[in-house]
DNA sequence: GATGAATGAGCTTTCATTCAT
DNA sequence: CATGAATGAAAGCTCATTCAT
């Protein structure tokens, strides 16, 4: 015990848990459990490893997470909240102040963030991992909401707005999650597949 | 081989038939891996279930598999094969005997018809499944000849052909394998958003 | 005692208030403990489980209790209490203050009252739980005082009065038991039961 | 390999399993778990536990049993099935063929040989193991039948041959229950405990 | 004394794989 | 080659108990 001032002799033993670490126990078991997600896939993860890589007992891990299922459910949940997060943005802007260029290039930034953010972790969520219900309702209502949002700043500009908000968003963010989280076939550099993409959607979007 | 007398008359024919029993138990139990997989996923893929489901015993199963992932193999050997005799489909037409329309409608249409083949096999394989690196590289190289071979009919009619063809192979597969495996986010009626798909396309295409 | 510095003025009172205090953390833990096993059984008495019921920590528990056995021993003990009680009962009356009949009321009474104050945990107790050498022990004991009373009460009026009052009180308990704590193949309405066990006393007694 | 004769080299490989053991794995499961309920209770019973003293691996234990509970079941309905047997020996009596000194004596020597097979594993099985609804029924069934048969003996002999027959059943089945498998309170020497028994159910029979 | 987070031994169960027949 | 009983490592989860605060 070096530095330890005789003055103090174990005085302040609350500073400790806050000391080394300054996050508490489930936040240390949800950063073990996205480190094995990330790293090694659905397949690696296993309580025990949690509880291991988190440096907790098994104990703590079921202290806080009724089970396995409960972890990842927390885990998606804050991956959802990222994507909800995204739209929250676009909702805010008035319909007239953007252009249709600036609209689109808005979309594609917003997907490319979307998916850049720990894109390991991302392909393990959204591929390999059980879905519940009540989790794959909630993907879905982020992207009726996001349809619905690009509708409304397409309406009066483009004919058939919300069948082609519909397209532009699942385009933009199948091929973003292809080229980002997937890294299949990425076909150039980021920055070019970004312009390709936008003017993918410029054009579909004025025929 | 120790003990084989020189009595055993029609020994050829006989290791015919054993062959064709071989095989005819390789085959067995590869459909009933694919139904294993296709019906309850990669969580319910266990050797005992395939072999169950096969009518054949466990032992049987290793004697042609030298484990759980080598059966796992063929089946992604042959789900990647049905890709490649689609893109191989393309290969033989000539470069000026289709219009733009008709390429962009043959794309389509062929995405379409690869994922419409038993999308919940396809579902798995593509998304459950533990993929090795082989099948992984196997993966990009036949987008690499899909492009390519798009690259080819684009070739004089349209501006930067190559990062075009990427472009537009990668945007009908993806939203066609989220429309049709994933079962994600289908916008409208299937027909209707493979008019959207080709209306997008084609006027990437000519800008 | 070191430390303990003369200053301390009121020091009876506050060992008061802290008995009391403890004396009511220990009351409340029994009750949840008793609450529990009625309820749910053997199998769902956990400490932990009987600390929140009991809304104290479970520090506190392992505070007045060494273990989990230490909790189940002294509601075994109260239980037998109440049977010793019952048995002090018998002990003041007079010998000749009551006829056979009378006798055979009160013994198949007393077993009836018995087996009917919380027949759920009297179950739980009697069957599930494991019984320490040391309360085998007491519940012999009891028996042979309730015996001894018995054969005293019909001493002179009977032949063998020691095998007889074994017989009736293994008898009287055993089917009480049976009849009103396991539930266990009630022959008919309770009070014909009750009418037929004591003929079936009163017969045995006088042949 | 003894008397082995040369004419059939290692020509029956079935007989290996019998011969050292002469029960199959089942069997050797049962009868592990059997001795670790009749020595140690219900709390000791575990699947490795029984795996290990029974020789075989903890697999093999759920080769045949699909848990730890249908181990139990098959060992309850061996158990009850020896009841069932006792009382498919009285069915076979002739009304008239038996004084009703008999008949209690039956009775009688039929509980007691009932509880003396194996009173260790009886008793955990009848007292602190998780008894499923299926077998309470047919716990039930066992003692009604037993009570049809009584009460068709003693019918036209005595009044309320249902009623009596119930009470006798239960006494008989109670009392000997709690001296052969409980030892609890053994009042004398057994014979003469059969012999007091034998006296109050034929004073109760004839009043 | 009171608290409750933390611990970890121990239990149930699954399933990939082996190997004697 | 075919069989399938047997194996045992490994995973999910519980709960009695401790101990720093």
């Amino acid at each position: 015990m070096p530095r330890q001032t005789a003055a103090s002799p174990a005085r302040k033993p609350a500073r400790r848990a806050v000391q080394a670490r300054s996050r508490n126990t489930v936040e240390v078991i949800l950063e073990a459990a996205a480190r094995i997600l990330a790293a090694d896939g659905w397949a690696a993860f296993n309580t025990n490893a949690v509880a291991r890589i988190a440096g907790v007992s098994i104990g703590s891990v079921y202290e806080y997470f009724a089970n396995k299922e409960a972890i990842l459910d927390v885990l998606l949940d804050r991956h959802l909240a990222s994507g909800e997060a995204q739209i929250a943005g676009l909702a805010g802007i008035a319909s007239d102040a953007l252009s249709l260029d600036e609209i689109v290039r808005l979309l594609v930034e917003g997907f490319i963030a979307v998916h850049q953010d720990n894109p390991k972790l991302h392909r393990v969520l959204s591929a390999e991992v059980p879905i519940s219900d009540r989790q794959r309702d909630r993907i879905n209502h982020i992207r009726s909401r996001a349809i619905a949002l690009l509708a409304d700043l397409l309406n009066g500009r483009a004919a058939r707005p919300q069948l082609k908000a519909a397209m532009m968003i699942d385009a933009a963010d199948a091929l973003t999650h292809r080229w980002f989280v997937d890294e299949q076939g990425v076909p150039a550099r980021p920055d070019e597949m970004t312009q390709e993409l936008r003017q993918m959607l410029r054009s579909y979007l004025t025929q």
